[in-house]
DNA sequence: TCTGGGGTCCTAGGACCC
DNA sequence: TCTGGGGTCCTAGGACCC
């Protein structure tokens, strides 16, 4: 049996935690600069505000109906994640941290309990222990349990649990849900699929499997055996080593001259060494992508990357920043109003097992004790304290985040620094 | 004026090997 | 007139997830 437990509204969720005073009201969370709505509270589906829709189309919504708007606090959430996936793990040792907000849990070793009782227990003690309300579905495969968590979501009755633990349950679940809802079947597939007359999860276990592989590749064909009942996606038991790192931001403002967009791309780049650094990864390729704001069809258009081999695998700061300045020199242009920017490195590989070069000239320990400590005083007074001069001094790319909610779980280091 | 960020997997096709 | 068979690796593009 799996269970899937997936956090109600989850960054509202955690804003309401400290602020209770939200209680009943709309309230919605917004993406990185303010941009979209990436949570709601349910008073605020109510009122019809939409999963990703820019912030600037609702702002007479909002002042209307008096909606509560937050700035995204990632560092709030983080900690209230790692809060709630601690409880969640007292439950069972089979635990998949699938995402932010969401674990699926096998309980095939707990033997002579009642899975719906237990579920209820689980929400329950989630509540108590960190203030935030989840949903439980439950079912023999994955996808199927993503199904009853739907149906736990959608329908108040269940308070919250539901499970799939008979054919007719199956089939009848099945039948109530768009085929847009499924897990693993998106905007296209299920385009695709209405122009078959594809219309609900039932719909498409009744397709042919040779037909959907044909058409949907062997994904489409899991899932369409999982939503049959047969198993075919295991829990994930260890984080893989991740295969790309990315730190890109939209420009709060549109950006035309070259040390601006330096700063941000240097601090792009530090920030992939660092994620690498955690993960014990090295990156040998790395690439690095402008592009102007292509929502603005009156401005001129403008967008490229570059991609670098580096001579030898490495996840230090000094290297990979400027490997990246050197790549963003080849394909700036000037002359355009650049709104976003990144760094991409991949080719990872563990960092005990670099390939060295006969022609390299880099005293790797060197770097490597440098970078250690810069991560030491970094991880005790905060972000950046220690930084490469290429990064300047941070002020002159802010995101725009103007109403972003205390830190209340984290360290007082990190309250200053906002402040400040 | 204002439109997020960070990932994964699969397939087809081309280049290459013996 | 006729021109093999069996592989690997890499990349771009397209789908998906939160």
């Amino acid at each position: 049996m799996y269970a899937l437990a997936d956090c109600n509204n989850f960054y509202v969720s955690c804003e309401k935690v400290f602020n209770p005073s939200l209680n009943g009201k709309p309230v919605i969370v917004l993406s990185n600069n303010d941009g979209c709505v990436v949570s709601r509270s349910n008073e605020a589906k109510a009122l019809g505000i939409k999963m990703g829709e820019p912030a600037f189309k609702i702002v007479d919504l909002v002042e209307k109906n008096n909606v509560a708007v937050f700035s995204s606090n990632y560092v709030l959430y983080g900690d209230m994640s790692q809060r709630v996936m601690n409880t969640l793990a007292t439950f069972t040792p089979d635990i998949e941290i699938y995402s932010i907000d969401e674990a699926f849990l096998k309980l095939h070793t707990l033997k002579n309990i009642n899975f719906l009782d237990y579920a209820y227990k689980i929400r329950n003690t989630i509540k108590r222990y960190t203030g935030i309300p989840i949903s439980i579905g439950l079912a023999m495969t994955k996808t199927l349990a993503k199904v009853a968590n739907h149906i736990a979501k959608k329908n108040p009755k269940y308070n919250g649990v539901y499970i799939i633990d008979s054919e007719e349950k199956r089939i009848e679940a099945l039948k109530s849900i768009e085929i847009a809802d499924i897990w693993g079947i998106g905007r296209q597939y299920s385009r695709f699929l209405e122009r078959y007359k594809v219309k609900t999860g039932y719909d498409f276990t009744m397709l042919p499997p040779n037909w959907v592989k044909q058409k949907m590749t062997v994904v489409g064909l899991r899932t369409q055996k999982e939503l049959s009942g047969i198993p075919c996606i295991d829990l994930e038991y260890e984080v893989p080593r991740k295969k790309a790192i990315c730190t890109s931001r939209s420009f709060a403002n549109m950006v035309s001259d070259l040390n601006t967009i330096e700063e941000a791309i240097s601090y792009f780049a530090s920030s992939c060494a660092y994620k690498l650094r955690k993960e014990e990864s090295v990156a040998q390729l790395l690439m690095v992508f402008i592009r102007t704001n292509f929502f603005r069809k009156d401005l001129e258009q403008y967008a490229s990357v570059r991609t670098i081999t580096l001579p030898v695998p490495t996840n230090s700061s000094i290297e990979i920043v400027s490997y990246a300045l050197y790549a963003l020199k080849s394909i700036y242009k000037p002359g355009y109003e650049y709104k976003k920017a990144g760094v991409i490195v991949s080719g990872i590989s563990p960092d005990t097992q670099v390939q060295t070069s006969l022609f390299d000239d880099i005293d790797r320990n060197k770097h490597n004790n440098l970078m250690k400590t810069m991560d030491m005083i970094n991880n005790k007074y905060g972000k950046n304290t220690i930084r490469l001069a290429a990064l300047g001094c941070g002020r002159r790319l802010k995101m725009r985040q103007e109403k972003i909610s205390p830190f209340y779980t984290t360290r007082w280091e990190d309250i200053i620094t906002v402040k400040v």
